[in-house]
DNA sequence: CCGGACATAATTGTATGCAATTTGGTGTAT
DNA sequence: ATACACCAAATTGCATACAATTATGTCCGG
């Protein structure tokens, strides 16, 4: 029964662990509209696999708060509001504004240093037209985790990550291919960003953390004022 | 089978939800010796229980950080190293400060700000002996999640919160009581903490956001410098 | 005495059956 | 027509049996 492509993959080894992320993935990329009621029967089916790991998948993905549960009904997809997500984006500002001081403090080791600038290439490449747009969410959330990483504390890093964590506006692969995303991040945008990006390096690399804390926090600011303006215009974001 | 007392309290309906309430108060609590194993089917002996539930709880609590899980073997209690706990301390400090500056912007309600004074109240009975010095480490958190949850922003009461999940620092029922902890938090830092306390409300109440951020992140760094002071002398943070 | 292979025991991973609760619909009385 | 009680179906909560994996201890060779 044992697969063997499984057994040499390093990735999840349980059922378990396959389930939580092959769930995670589906309600990030919005399969299914926020409130909607994940039954474990039918989940378990579809997966082809037991109750037990969809459940514990489940319990793992609401602890997450990409699901809400209700005791003895079970879990629902969070329906998070307009206010719930920009405050998340709020103290993003504030978590990623903290993990460019620790960086300018500590200093950038060579290989994050190559890591971002290899990154700020592509990116750049995307702005003259070289690279496709759509890889720019990618590359931006790379940017962005690379420096928290860089930052060196964990709990940091976590504390980011659960930030991300909101149905359709982070998909799973990190590359928000929705109407609605790219009317917030479009290519006027991506410019300015790309400008902030520049200045938010070169702030940490002379160690002026400071400055960096400062910049990084503002420019999410920045990208939050974006969706806000958006998010207010068509009273909601469906896609 | 159903417990009458159970129906009649609001808190947790499952046996779940019990069971994951009552471990992590123990992992908190220090019950358990950091590294150590949690069996299930010892666990679910001793809760009454069968392993369901507690295998539920271990996911939950698990994805708290309080547990480590190994694919295939279990659940260990986390064994948090000083830097892990000190970087937390960082990140709240960051996390606190932010909460200073939404509530100094947005202004606090008559009922927080009542609530903040009757805390600042009892801790100054504390100071002058009225009043039991183990209250201390309650009132102090208290004061700390009141602002955090006035500034009103759930992913910053989550995260903050998060980063309070520490086992044996901050127990269950947020009265430190070990010897380690007595010796960080003595009457000496109270009376620091105090005037710390009252100059960030002050700042709050009269609007000066970035101040009270400031003094905020000042003030968990004073404690987290207390901390590291104290680990370092002792190389470990057993009891 | 040490180290490794093997068998055995212990433990976690998964599936499934049953109990408890919720949900949905039907019928009845007002 | 509406509200309510009530019953049946669906769904979650819990317990348990079995499978897969890991830990343990013994034996053997060096």
């Amino acid at each position: 029964m044992v697969n063997v492509v499984e057994a040499e993959k390093k990735g999840p080894v349980t059922r378990t662990d396959n389930v939580i992320d092959r769930l995670r993935s589906m309600v990030l990329d919005g399969l299914y509209s926020p409130g909607s009621h994940l039954q474990e029967t039918r989940l378990a089916e579809a997966l082809g696999v037991s109750r037990t790991p969809v459940r514990d998948a489940l319990r793992v993905l609401g602890q997450e708060g990409l699901l809400t549960y209700a005791p003895n009904r079970g879990y629902f997809v969070s329906d998070m509001s307009d206010d719930y997500i920009l405050d998340a984006y709020e103290v993003r500002a504030t978590l990623e504004g903290m993990g460019c001081r620790l960086c300018s403090k500590k200093g950038l080791t060579t290989e994050v240093l190559n890591t971002l600038e290899s990154i700020m290439e592509k990116c750049q490449e995307i702005l003259d037209g070289k690279r496709d747009e759509l890889e720019w969410g990618g590359l931006n959330t790379d940017f962005h985790l690379a420096i928290v990483e860089a930052s060196n504390n964990m709990p940091l890093l976590s504390a980011t990550r659960q930030m991300r964590r909101i149905p359709r506006l982070f998909d799973s692969r990190l590359q928000p291919k929705t109407a609605f995303f790219r009317s917030v991040y479009n290519m006027e945008r991506h410019l300015k960003s790309h400008a902030e990006h520049i200045a938010i390096f070169e702030a940490i690399k002379s160690g002026q953390s400071a400055r960096a804390e400062f910049l990084m926090r503002e420019h999410v600011y920045q990208n939050r004022a974006a969706l806000k303006a958006k998010l207010e215009k068509d009273g909601q974001h469906a896609v």
